[in-house]
DNA sequence: AGGCTAATGGCAGCCACTGACAGTTGACGA
DNA sequence: TCGTCAACTGTCAGTGGCTGCCATTAGCCT
């Protein structure tokens, strides 16, 4: 049973969070001032920041709720499993279950419209971009354990993730450009893309 | 025959650039400020925003020199040549004409610092990362003109440049983070992970 | 009930960045 | 050579993100 204040602090969180993506998502996010969301929850903007390290973090902390399971998920792959083939179910498996996830927070249809904002607004795009290196440099450490190799003597842990980070980033911009873009969309361009990695790779690309 | 006042700002670009380069490697860049970079040049923080959008691209316009050079480089390949090689070509290409390019400017030792400082700033990475995107794009375009596919309609331009990209992005994150880190290394070293980039996409690493 | 501590609010201040306006200086034709 | 025009610069005021500090409030625990 955990305590009142930390009840009370989890739904300050969850509802700053919930008014930022509103506010995004509507206003965008330079049309959206930090006081404007704090002043929707009715807390002073000081208290923002107690929350959130900055405005950026408030617009990526959902996806983080994602990418954090994607992570996990790969953690619980089994051993024998080929590297880029435990990358690619697990994130399979992450848009599978990803309503579960964010619709305890927000509806997902608005994870969604946020999802644009992030991509389309430069300045969340770099720091997502940044996360996402974080994210590759965690992975390529839990490959190269898997795998039984020195992450810091053998590159191809760090190069797998790389190649395949980049194909998801294509993937993610491709599939955010589109009119459709659900979860069912993303998967398929997902697997698309991921089995045309190979070919893209080879000699010239004329005889298709 | 440039005129008097395009001489002037040529000059004034350059001692901003200069004084911002050489403040970031000495005392980082949260700290320093942009009225430390202007009073350095003398001239009004005004002045210095009508040169640079923001403090960042202050730090980043030399890199941007050298990314233009690679860029053009891709544009003036053999038409014959396979995508990924003409790729590889320009990278090394800009490696080796790196000198004369920023010594017209700073001492290349000082871009070598300025380098590690973007690296191990975050909000720099970020935006580094995010050019990088950028970068990518018009690779993106300029091969499928090339190879004469459409680049909406086929993946694997887009697919290809990204992977290329993260590549890249290991190799000089690595080299970075080495002590002994000349130019000839990041030619080692490039030439290095893009051979191993097929091994990794392998099966398992087990049996090097 | 009352002391302890975590959480909050308010305030002052720094810094990046911008718009507006006025002053200065190079460019160029008469 | 000079005067006009346009480009460049400086100053100032203001906004917004973000932080440190201190006083106040509110949940926790004995």
């Amino acid at each position: 049973m955990e305590t009142l204040r930390e009840r009370k602090k989890q739904r300050t969180r969850e509802a700053l969070l919930r008014a930022a993506a509103e506010l995004f998502t509507t206003r965008g996010y330079e049309g959206t001032t930090v006081d404007d969301i704090a002043e929707a929850v009715d807390v002073s903007q000081r208290t923002f920041f107690r929350y959130f390290a900055g405005k950026e973090e408030a617009a990526l902390a959902l996806q983080g709720l994602v990418v954090t399971r994607f992570v996990q998920a790969v953690r619980e792959r089994p051993a024998g499993e080929a590297p880029m083939e435990a990358l690619r179910q697990s994130v399979l498996q992450g848009w599978a279950t990803l309503h579960e996830v964010i619709e305890a927070v927000v509806p997902v249809e608005l994870y969604l419209r946020l999802y644009r904002v992030v991509e389309s607004t430069p300045v969340l795009l770099a720091a997502h971009l940044r996360r996402s290196e974080e994210i590759e440099e965690t992975l390529a450490r839990l490959l190269a354990e898997r795998e039984g190799v020195d992450v810091d003597a053998d590159p191809r842990p760090r190069l797998a993730v790389a190649v395949f980070g980049g194909v998801m980033r294509v993937t993610e911009r491709q599939w955010v450009a589109r009119e459709d873009f659900g979860l069912e969309e993303m998967r398929a361009l997902t697997v698309s893309y991921l089995e045309q990695v190979g070919p893209a790779l080879t000699e010239n690309w004329r005889t298709r």
